[in-house]
DNA sequence: TATTGTTATACTCTATAACTATA
DNA sequence: TATAGTTATAGAGTATAACAATA
């Protein structure tokens, strides 16, 4: 009576019973995002950035002069966390600090040539690694990808 | 010719310009479920969870006996790490280990009553939370999202 | 020899309080 | 009195090496 010794699935893993974590926005956003994560991580690390600080350096591309304030703000991440970041990404040449004459209290951010360029080409292996795993998706799906990520940015609050 | 002093937006924050990490899913994806986990993490917190014992309780009540190993796997979470947590569900009597006959190397994990009591109502609090925020897309949209996460699970590798 | 659970540890990420210099 | 940048620090979260018990 029993099928265990004839069952093809005798050795595999047992499948995992989940009857309400699959359920979650939440928990599938996550899993999604860990997905895709570690294939940007590796993407920037071939040009010594991790992923705060390309972030940092690409809004400072688009927006010369922006404050760190306005950085962090923009990235929501908290402005403590934020000084040994731009601490390197000047160090290495990438950026420039400069006092705002009129309000002594802040720095001017500037992204240098170094900057621009390492910021374009970051951007590029970005983008290739995120195909590498999204081009695999049916148009129809990243169409609805796109429109959930529009959705969700939309949303107050 | 400046319209500086008329201008309604003179004393508005100037809005950022981005070029580039609005265009990549990793990033959207990110932003996405960071405006999520808040929420799921003050519901949790209700009951004294934090999101990965919440899993962890969530996964043995819906498969008794599992051992750590499976769990970690399941949960993609390094099996040392999950040691503290695992401590922590059985001191408050959520679940209980037991040593397996067969391979006294394995422990297997059941959930008590209070544990799946707990584990239902962490859900319903869990899923509350997420439709405070998910149930304000429109229709089409919540689709999408099904629909785009779907997708990401069902990539290979 | 390999695996399970465990310990110890380290590294990253994130969050908060408080200082300084300026406003 | 308030704000920008900074310092110090603490807490999560995550990762690896190595051990004892068992297979």
């Amino acid at each position: 009576m029993t099928r265990q010794v004839h069952d093809v699935t005798a050795d595999a893993e047992p499948a995992i019973v989940d009857t309400v974590l699959g359920d979650l926005a939440g928990y599938r956003l996550k899993r999604a995002y860990m997905r895709i994560r570690p294939a940007a991580g590796q993407a920037l690390a071939q040009d010594g950035l991790r992923v705060v600080g390309f972030s940092c350096l690409s809004l400072i591309v688009d927006n010369p002069a922006i404050v760190q304030a306005q950085l962090a703000e923009a990235l929501q991440i908290e402005r403590p966390n934020l000084v040994l970041v731009i601490d390197d990404l000047e160090q290495r040449g990438l950026i420039t600090r400069r006092k705002v004459p009129t309000d002594r209290r802040r720095y001017a951010l500037h992204a240098t040539l170094q900057g621009r360029r390492l910021r374009d080409r970051a951007a590029d292996r970005l983008r290739r690694a995120e195909d590498g795993l999204i081009a695999r998706l049916a148009p129809e799906d990243r169409q609805a990808l796109q429109r959930a990520l529009d959705a969700l940015e939309a949303l107050q609050d």
